[in-house]
DNA sequence: TTGATTTATATCGCGTACGATACTATCTCT
DNA sequence: AGAGATAGTATCGTACGCGATATAAATCAA
């Protein structure tokens, strides 16, 4: 603590003394921890979570996808597309709005639901985290999540 | 909450009971936020971090800036280069170990840290969160992080 | 109804992340 | 000293993330 200015306040620019940074290297390092268990199936991560959304909500237009996803199109095209090509989901213009489009799980997607429900818990044993701790920063993250969505 | 395997369990494939998803969204928002804050520096946030790290340490081996920030030198490498092509920091072999690239910042990196010293603060304020709220979240993500590095 | 605006999606370009691999310098062991 | 192992960086390829922009369809306004 060889630098601070004022009495009892914190240097905000070590980077100890921030969030932002273990918010980041956590994400990362929680991408990375997924990746044996998603190797499997060929999935990324970003692949894992649109699955997530669609074995809740499919069939739904994409935008439905980008909302719960907090992902802009230009990033979900690709990834669906790239989905598509692998033979978990269809992607077909809806006929009541030619702008829409609708995406739905195929019968290899639909299936697959059950041999990827092990997945969070292999993930949660990677851990030696108690549940109570896991679910009282994922409330605070959410919590954060709205804030910083309302402060845009 | 139509399915749900056994009485009381929650169903883990629910985007709704996963921490990774606001982890993962948390971050890539946080990044967002960051942006126009740090747009009048043309800094990215990794390269923030570069250079938090260096405000600290400087003149450093790229290794152990990769070791505090969690990066591989695959990631590094492009991003020091940039650092040093927009005049924030010099890269030089060390005579001692010809293997070891000794990074340091130059005046302009520097004189920065008193000009870029307002920008934690300036991100504090887009959130409603209180000090207290977002300490704790700081201090569970950082035992996550830990938990996470282990884990490897 | 036609021109302007809005909406839903896609394309492009750039900057990360990171696994795999390569390269050189140092170290280790004999 | 010389061969193999290790350490520190760099390069390559792939996959996000996202700002900026484009495009076509639907809606709105006069």
């Amino acid at each position: 603590m060889s630098e601070h200015s004022i009495e009892g306040e914190r240097d905000l620019q070590l980077l100890e003394n921030q969030l932002c940074f273990p918010l980041y290297a956590a994400s990362r390092l929680m991408t990375r921890a997924y990746q044996p268990l998603l190797a499997r199936f060929q999935l990324t991560y970003p692949q894992y979570i649109i699955l997530l959304i669609l074995w809740e909500d499919a069939p739904c237009p994409i935008g439905h996808i980008g909302t719960r996803a907090i992902l802009e199109t230009n990033t979900l095209s690709p990834l669906l597309k790239t989905l598509e090509k692998q033979g978990w989901i269809t992607r077909t213009r809806s006929l009541l709005d030619e702008r829409v489009v609708m995406v739905d799980l195929t019968d290899k997607g639909r299936s697959m639901k059950k041999e990827c429900a092990c997945i969070p818990q292999e993930l949660f044993e990677q851990t030696d985290s108690t549940s109570e701790d896991l679910a009282s920063v994922k409330a605070m993250l959410n919590q954060l999540v709205t804030q910083l969505q309302e402060a845009v």
